[in-house]
DNA sequence: AGACGGTGTCAAGACCGCGTCAAGGCAGCC
DNA sequence: GGCTGCCTTGACGCGGTCTTGACACCGTCT
């Protein structure tokens, strides 16, 4: 099901969404600040955010900036200011929605399907979308790998694996970061799996799978993918 | 610039639009119906609608439904009537934005550029809704599939799901994405009824079903539709 | 030299997801 | 009322994927 975050300083606002939310079985994630909202926007992807103007550190469309920066996901304003200015400048800084409060939950739901629907079609962004090694190039749209003509076929596994490296092209990225974000968060010391992983990974994409020369092992830190 | 279509019966309403649009050099189409909006929005096909629900021969949510059976134009609705309940139909049937009267205009504009900046950047309907391969042709507009010169039934459900394949050729689209296009936002987790419909799918299009070349499963993420 | 921690590699079993079939329910049509 | 499609749902065998344990290798440190 999708992931929801719900940013709100006032706390009967955000646990009446969670508890509405986690109804329909959508996984919550809750806020109550800018700063946190914008950390766990990036630690947990989610597939929409319910965004309150009115927080306590950063000022709401700020927070929509910040967001809009590295991510498209839908944003959908929940504010008690009704001004048209108001409205206008989220919605110009890249909000998809705005309601006012006090807000109908019937209505705010059915906006949040409305808003996750149409973001189904991820926008395809060919440009940075596509990463090329001298070996086999990505295609992190189509979820696609091509070694020298070929299709690379990945099961689930190592593609999320393969992609968390990608999408941090050249940095190191520990085991505890790749195990969260492939395995979960319950698993960080099994590092055992990175290793079966990365052995496929290398066999399947790399010119000589024992010298690789793009998914670089630090020893006792982490993997780093080189382009 | 980009093309709007305004549907409302009260000329006053659709005169303030087509004013304030043509000022901000859209292109403006306008009708004071249904049957009026859904021809127009075939043959001039706008970048986003402007729908009132109060129509005199079509209920608008019919004309929602009529639009979403063949486009994912924007449709903001624009009404009088302010209960929750409508606004969850109009929201559900494919509308993307529901703004009651009265409204602010600068508000609406907000609204109309927030969904015209959001709306995918490709244009599909240049044409190209022909789409052939070895095996069979598929044609988007006609809704018709020919297989070897015989035209092949398909069932709603059936085309649905392939249509929302091939408008993504050559990309991965997950379980989660196709069963939220086809059978809507609550059924997100029963991928018993995809492999039933692409085993019907592959049935009736694919030369040899058990192999399929053109509708590949990607094992626990999604299906492919490879030209 | 030997111990040791971290790593790469392999193989085997458990387990899950997939394709397939068939029965039942439901709506529309004659 | 009976019929025909279509959608839903459950069951089942099978193949692929994940997990897990074992072992060899390589560097550093003692």
């Amino acid at each position: 099901m999708s992931r929801v975050l719900v940013v709100d300083d006032e706390p009967q606002i955000v646990r009446a969404l969670v508890i509405n939310l986690r109804a329909r079985s959508y996984e919550v994630d809750a806020a109550c600040d800018g700063i946190t909202a914008l950390r766990l926007a990036a630690d947990r992807h989610p597939d929409a955010v319910v965004l309150d103007l009115g927080l306590p550190d950063i000022d709401g469309v700020d927070v929509i900036r910040g967001l809009r920066g590295w991510s498209r996901v839908p944003i959908i304003v929940l504010s008690a200011r009704q001004t048209s200015d108001e409205k206008v400048k989220a919605l110009d800084a890249g909000a998809d929605d705005y309601v006012t409060k006090p807000f109908g939950m019937d209505e705010l739901l059915a906006r949040l399907r409305a808003a996750i629907r149409r973001a189904v079609p991820t926008a395809p962004d060919d440009g940075n979308s596509l990463i090329r090694t001298d070996a086999f190039t990505i295609d992190l749209a189509a979820k696609k790998v091509n070694r020298s003509g070929a299709d690379i076929r990945l099961t689930p596994t190592e593609w999320h694996l393969l992609e968390t490296l990608v999408r941090n092209p050249g940095r190191l990225v520990s085991h505890k970061e790749l195990l969260q974000e492939v395995w979960g968060p319950t698993y960080r010391t099994e590092s055992n799996y990175l290793r079966v992983y990365m052995t496929q990974l290398r066999r399947k994409l790399e010119a000589d799978p024992s010298r690789p020369r793009h998914l670089i092992t630090e020893p006792g830190i982490g993997y780093r993918f080189e382009p």
